[in-house]
RNA sequence: GGGUCGGUAGCUCAGUCGGUAGAGCAGCGCCCUUUUAAGGCGUUGGUCGUGGGUUCGAGCCCCACCCGACCCA
């Protein structure tokens, strides 16, 4: 693997290369296309050899080189641009020299080709070449065009690779792309304002989660990558924005897996004069929206499951889905302490010292509960104890007008009444303070220019967080988070 | 962090009981002017993830480590 350089395979494209220098430019810069292969394929497919005779089309195409056949005097290629790919017929009689100099390129060198398009004896749209030019020698020899790449670690690695070689992972990120453009859309539409907050942070915070650290030389300060941008969006609802949102990038120093990746994508948005309710039903807006543009149905597969989005989401309590998974547990006790500890002992959940009711409710939900939520469903009523930032219940204030929303067995968004009763704030920063103190280094900081900005009042206002990876995921039938990132964070090459 | 599986030619993969490292594709040479994984003949190419160990002999058995996938915490 690492002395490549010596690969013969390598080794004879450089000397081919070492001949082009020896000719003039090897990578020259002059030639422009006037065609993309699929506008090609979609404009002609009706026209029939004939037509093609009678009406000469010429065009000039260029792209990856993605298969090569000689046959004696002539040739059949075909290259590959951003639209798709189109046949090159070769004759030597047509190309003279060039023809002799085309038998020596490789699969995945970069060509330009001219000349009028014809259809072949099976029907292929293709171009009969009179004027061809090698623009880019490629000296890594491409994956078997047949099997394609299969190597995960190489696919993430070397996504360049994956990218030229697999449709399938070019139509994840063209669908990525559109899912965000659609998701800017309906926001700007509902007159959202579209913003940007730091992602360097002096207190982290918006969310529980272990920051990455880093640190600003010339103020000698000690800077947070941010967990999530909630407190500076608030901050701007404040102000008088009103409705704002923002996606981009968080970061979150914790493990990997399928679902998990230390930067990952998060939409948020604050939208003033509303409440969670409002969100639910905005999330159901979007999901449909999305799967009626982007997949022409509401029926989605995923893994092999099929998922009704036209169905209405379920709605249900955190506190029901832990007794309809636990039914030996008393509805009257869920908030008896030293009950829940036992529970989660049998369960085989840790606990710490300093667990509350809540607390201790939401690992069950999460043991018992949460994988089995498939079809879409909003769990609310989240306790007041795990919602540092949300606005508590008015007739249950051990409750918060929250909710988390899942899809197969995942978390997908989270969303509530934001929380804008300033000394309830500060108050609940200061319980989080004494947990970071305790150990718990996933609590959060006190803020206290946050708490000033609330001071000035903050409207009512419902947020909401919604992972776009996921998202994505969901809607391109992706296994892993991985499939769905560019460039997945892995472990340094050896 | 624990478990399972994997890493062999550029790619996709075989490799039996521990006994001379293989195939297809790609590459190279020759033939071939409408191919569709083109075809025919010939042929090059290996630090078997890394390092130890056992053995007369290790791709294979043992130990440690590296990288990846999945599951669990």
């Amino acid at each position: 693997m690492n002395n490549e350089e010596e690969n013969h395979l390598i080794a004879e494209r450089r000397t081919k290369l070492a001949a082009l220098r020896q000719q003039g430019v090897a990578f020259p810069n002059d030639f422009r296309r006037d065609a993309l292969a699929a506008d090609l394929l979609a404009t002609y497919a009706e026209r029939d050899a004939a037509w093609l005779e009678a009406n000469p089309v010429r065009v000039r195409v260029g792209g990856r080189m993605m298969f090569k056949r000689v046959m004696g005097k002539a040739s059949f290629a075909k290259i590959a641009d951003r639209s798709g790919a189109i046949q090159l017929f070769l004759q030597e009689d047509a190309l003279g020299a060039a023809y002799e100099a085309f038998k020596d390129y490789d699969v995945g060198d970069i060509l330009g080709a001219a000349g009028p398009l014809f259809r072949t004896r099976t029907g292929e749209l293709s171009v009969r070449v009179t004027g061809l030019e090698l623009l880019v020698k490629s000296l890594r020899p491409l994956p078997d065009k047949w099997h394609g790449l299969a190597d995960t670690e190489t696919r993430y690695r070397q996504r360049y690779v994956d990218l030229v070689m697999n449709e399938s992972s070019r139509a994840v990120f063209r669908t990525r792309t559109q899912i965000v453009r659609y998701l800017r859309d309906a926001l700007d539409a509902l007159d959202f304002l579209e913003v940007e907050t730091p992602m360097m942070h002096p207190i982290p915070g918006g969310a529980a989660a272990r920051p990455f650290v880093t640190h600003h030389n010339a103020l000698d300060a000690r800077m947070y990558l941010r967990i999530a941008p909630e407190l500076y969006l608030k901050r701007l609802i404040v102000g008088g924005f009103e409705r704002v949102y923002e996606i981009n990038r968080n970061f979150r120093n914790e493990g990997l897996s399928t679902q998990h990746n230390p930067e990952f994508t998060m939409l948020e948005l604050y939208w003033a004069y509303s409440d969670y309710r409002e969100l639910m039903e905005l999330i159901e807006r979007l999901l449909h929206g999305l799967a009626d543009s982007l997949l022409g149905t509401r029926l989605v597969n995923y893994q092999g499951r099929a998922y009704d989005l036209s169905r209405p989401f379920r709605r249900v309590t955190v506190a029901e889905l832990v007794l309809e998974h636990n039914p030996d547990l008393d509805r009257s006790r869920l908030r008896d302490v030293p009950y829940l500890r036992a529970a989660c002992e049998r369960l085989g959940v840790p606990v710490k010292s300093g667990d509350g009711a809540g607390k201790l409710q939401i690992e069950i939900f999460e043991k018992t509960a949460e994988h089995t939520l498939l079809d879409p469903t909003f769990v609310c009523a989240y306790p007041a104890e795990v919602s540092p930032l949300s606005r508590a219940n008015d007739s249950d204030p051990f409750l918060t007008d929250r909710f988390e929303f899942f899809i197969g067995g995942r978390e997908l968004a989270n969303g509530f009444s934001e929380l804008n009763d300033s000394e309830d704030q500060a108050a609940r920063f200061r319980a989080q303070v004494a947990r970071h103190e305790a150990g718990d280094d996933e609590a959060m900081h006190y803020d206290a220019d946050y708490i000033r900005a609330l001071e000035y009042g903050m409207p009512p206002t419902a947020g909401l967080g919604l992972g776009v990876d996921r998202l994505v995921m969901f809607l391109t039938d992706s296994p892993s988070i991985r499939d769905v990132l560019l460039f997945p964070q892995m472990r340094p090459e050896a």
